[in-house]
DNA sequence: GTTAAATACGATCTTTTTTGTCGTATTTGA
DNA sequence: TCAAATACGACAAAAAAGATCGTATTTAAC
């Protein structure tokens, strides 16, 4: 789970719609729509999980819809991703508790250690990396690029 | 196309398991597939896709199979998931220029700097980790002594 | 109060992607 | 000549992703 998939796009597109308003002002999900094409449908279902969250705020009724809930500079890719996906999981052997046992190679498998690492490192990137950074900062003030944690595979493996 | 996909995971269990074999020793499909019940057709083709790119040196025939071609330590992750995968491509909007285009939503869409952001990121850090280093580098730490027995099959599996 | 516009959400259908299998040809050592 | 291996195109099955439908609920405006 871990390529940007429809769902995540809606949200980030979403995000930075609402990002550019002013505060209080609610965007709906019709306007989302119309104005990046995206399903009604499909994007409704992403901004009620945000909702549910408290990533966004929602108002019901006439004149209804979205907001932003969180500072995005305190929200992480890593669980924006989470939220819409699970478990960021770079293989079937890493998931959720409950998916712990997918593979059947478990056991007579030769690279679950490589593996496990290299998720461990996107998950320390993704974490690192907040929304509004991703999403670029509106104002004036320095973008810190987050770098992916470099090299040192082995040096970090009992961190 | 980032996820470790059965492509990728009998490519990785069957560079790791030629890694710890002597120099010019082959090795078969068969022999992957009783080892790791890795289905047998998938991944000789992975195996074939990557004899032809030289990653893997092929010998057909009776008692042949194939060895390691190319340095791993020089063979970046990066590469090794363009061959079997296609390029690093964290959506739609990235992809080769064949698929450039693929996502309906482009002119419209306002989160393509953000999206082209994270996937150089992503792809600069796929570049910078050899197959070798994901592998677990078997020098220094896990320095095998002097010349055990040959046939470690059971031996290579650290589940 | 009625209506219109919006969110809420379960269920299902469709499409796409991924994964595995089959059939056949070719190579090569014994 | 046979057996064991790679080579490879075509197809089938399975899984995941994505979109849509139906209905309920909320709320402002009239």
């Amino acid at each position: 789970m871990n390529k940007i998939n429809r769902k995540l796009e809606y949200a980030l597109i979403g995000l930075k719609h609402m990002r550019a308003k002013a505060p209080g002002e609610l965007t709906s999900v019709k306007e989302l729509a119309s104005a990046y094409g995206v399903p009604f449908d499909a994007a409704s279902r992403v901004m009620q999980v945000l909702a549910q969250k408290g990533v966004l705020i929602s108002e019901q009724g006439a004149h209804g819809g979205y907001m932003i809930g969180r500072d995005l500079a305190r929200l992480s890719y890593a669980e924006l991703s989470e939220i819409l996906l699970g478990k960021v999981a770079i293989a079937r052997c890493i998931g959720d508790s409950a998916d712990e046992g997918a593979c059947e190679m478990r056991g007579s498998c030769n690279i679950v250690t490589p593996v496990q690492m290299l998720n461990r490192k996107i998950n320390e990137f993704y974490r690192g990396l907040s929304v509004a950074e991703l999403l670029g900062v509106p104002s004036s003030k320095k973008k810190r690029e987050p770098e992916m944690p470099q090299q040192n595979f082995e040096a970090e493996a009992e961190a």
